[in-house]
DNA sequence: GCCTCCGTTTACGCGAACGTCAAGAAGAGT
DNA sequence: ACTCTTCTTGACGTTCGCGTAAACGGAGGC
């Protein structure tokens, strides 16, 4: 329960350096607590930096994320403040579907041009690889609109 | 067909400013013609602008978008050419496969952050909101792990 | 002729997110 | 006591993606 990290821990767990972790903290991202000089990492820190760089690898700023932080944890828990909560949750869940909307359209393009590619393969080389339905003439830029 | 527009019309159109073109074309993204000095814009050119922006939107650098773009119109449609674009591609896939499961995690995150919201704002306000399960002790921080 | 757009180049600036020294403290092992 | 290793605090450097002047070039309208 009370299980609590050092810094060369998180930074291998997580795969960062411990000047990121130093930076999120210099940022009030994390506040560890303190043994003599050296940080000491809870269980809690360590969930909210997997906050942190999930948060980063979604393409949120940290500015971002310390609201977001900011949000779960506030100590004000009064109607107002749950309110304001509320409306910035539902505004990071619309900016993240259309975000994943792009995404998904990535994927699909990509997976187009693949497609295309073992296509070309296939005839170039058709003993390796299962041969395909045959294409030509397809477009090198995906089409426009 | 022949359609082409001017930085203005890209840049109205768009939702970019005229410094990001001209940005983009430093980079190697974009290579409009000339008349004289004014940039003309071809079809080609905005798609492959929407391209850069969606990449942009999904969290790719430049650099790896001028990769993406490369392999799109690479002029030399050899064997190992082709080989390496489908392996660039590939990954790619794969990273953005991984992105929209750390958005769809997001996404479930603060669904719950805000129907928590919701449910307090339900239990102190009961008239205006319509009620919904009792939730009491919830806690603030997600379950690490 | 002059104003007003729309366009151009060159180039310095900036915020974000760390990287990278430098210099030293503090404990663990021999 | 000496060396390692891990930790600390500054503080300057770097990359990316443009922003932001500054200074100038045509083209069209009055």
């Amino acid at each position: 329960m009370g299980r609590t990290y050092s810094i060369r821990q998180l930074t291998k767990e997580m795969g960062v350096t411990s000047r990121t972790l130093r930076h999120y903290e210099d940022e009030g991202l994390l506040t560890p607590e303190r043994q003599g000089l050296a940080r000491i990492y809870s269980q809690r820190d360590r969930a909210r930096l997997q906050l942190i760089l999930r948060g980063r690898r979604v393409g949120f700023s940290l500015a971002e994320i310390r609201e977001i932080l900011d949000l779960y944890n506030s100590e004000d828990h009064g109607v107002a403040q749950f309110q304001h909560s509320r409306k910035k949750f539902a505004e990071r869940i619309v900016a993240l579907e259309a975000q994943r909307k792009d995404i998904d359209e990535s994927i699909a393009e990509l997976k187009l041009a693949l497609a295309r590619a073992d296509n070309f393969l296939a005839e170039h080389h058709a003993e390796q690889n299962p041969p395909r339905v045959k294409m030509t003439g397809y477009s090198v830029m995906p089409a426009a609109e």
